[in-house]
DNA sequence: GACCAGGCACATC
DNA sequence: GATGTGCATGGT
């Protein structure tokens, strides 16, 4: 049993989940800002807010005053802070590459690009692989608390490990390839909601693990 | 009422 | 480098 035996599993009982919802690349951004230690419930209502009000380009976005912004983010929480996050990655995007399709074009290095997105405040290691994965289609694999979780409880991974040495893991450990990026980020995700919340502590109830306390042996 | 959610920056040791 | 805290809404 591998990462990709997990992967597989995953993929057969819960189906392709299609990640990132979102209809252009720069919604993305918005999305992966606002959904930072928030339910995606709430952001799809802070969106949807500013969809209703054509806000979802970049220039809008740069020409709504912060006051009226907080308004309308208020259901995604911290919104005083994400206003201001949201604001400056978005007057980044804009600065030095015009749009976020402007940015997806580009073509910089991966890891030249994830620096960038790193000395951007509000940005950070989860957000800016969100960034490159989904939005600007680039090979870099997600980690979230759900993957920490999960893996660690099934003894795959050291609980303590830092996000970069779980990220290069999980890279070095299946195929290079975007689509299974992609979905295998949003199959961890999708499982950590149904069955592998905080407080239960062997994800009970979970079809796949079921009976495993372990799913890699320590030899392999 | 307590706990949680698709993190991050900053202070402190 | 590890650990603790503030940020805030809405669901269970």
């Amino acid at each position: 049993m591998d990462l990709m035996d997990i992967y597989n599993r995953l993929l057969s009982h819960f189906g392709p989940q299609n990640w990132w919802p979102a209809e252009t690349p720069y919604e993305v951004v918005v999305g992966a800002i606002l959904t930072q230690n928030t339910s995606w419930r709430n952001v799809e209502r802070a969106i949807e807010n500013l969809r209703r009000n054509n806000l979802l380009e970049e220039r809008r976005i740069l020409d709504t005053p912060l006051k009226r912004l907080r308004e309308l983010i208020r259901p995604a929480g911290f919104y005083n802070i994400k206003s201001k996050r949201l604001k400056d990655v978005t007057a980044y995007i804009v600065d030095n590459y015009g749009s976020t399709e402007g940015l997806k074009r580009c073509n910089k290095d991966l890891y030249r690009l994830r620096e960038e997105l790193l000395s951007i405040k509000g940005v950070g290691r989860e957000t800016a692989d969100t960034i490159l994965l989904y939005s600007l289609e680039r090979p870099i694999f997600v980690v979230d608390n759900y993957t920490r979780r999960i893996f660690s409880r099934y003894g795959v991974i050291e609980g303590d490990l830092d996000y970069d040495s779980i990220r290069t893991f999980f890279e070095g450990s299946i195929p290079r390839d975007l689509e299974i990026y992609k979905e295998y980020h949003a199959l961890i995700v999708q499982l950590g909601k149904t069955f592998c919340k905080k407080r239960s502590p062997r994800c009970e109830g979970c079809p796949l693990f079921k009976g495993c306390k372990r799913l890699i042996s320590p030899e392999g």
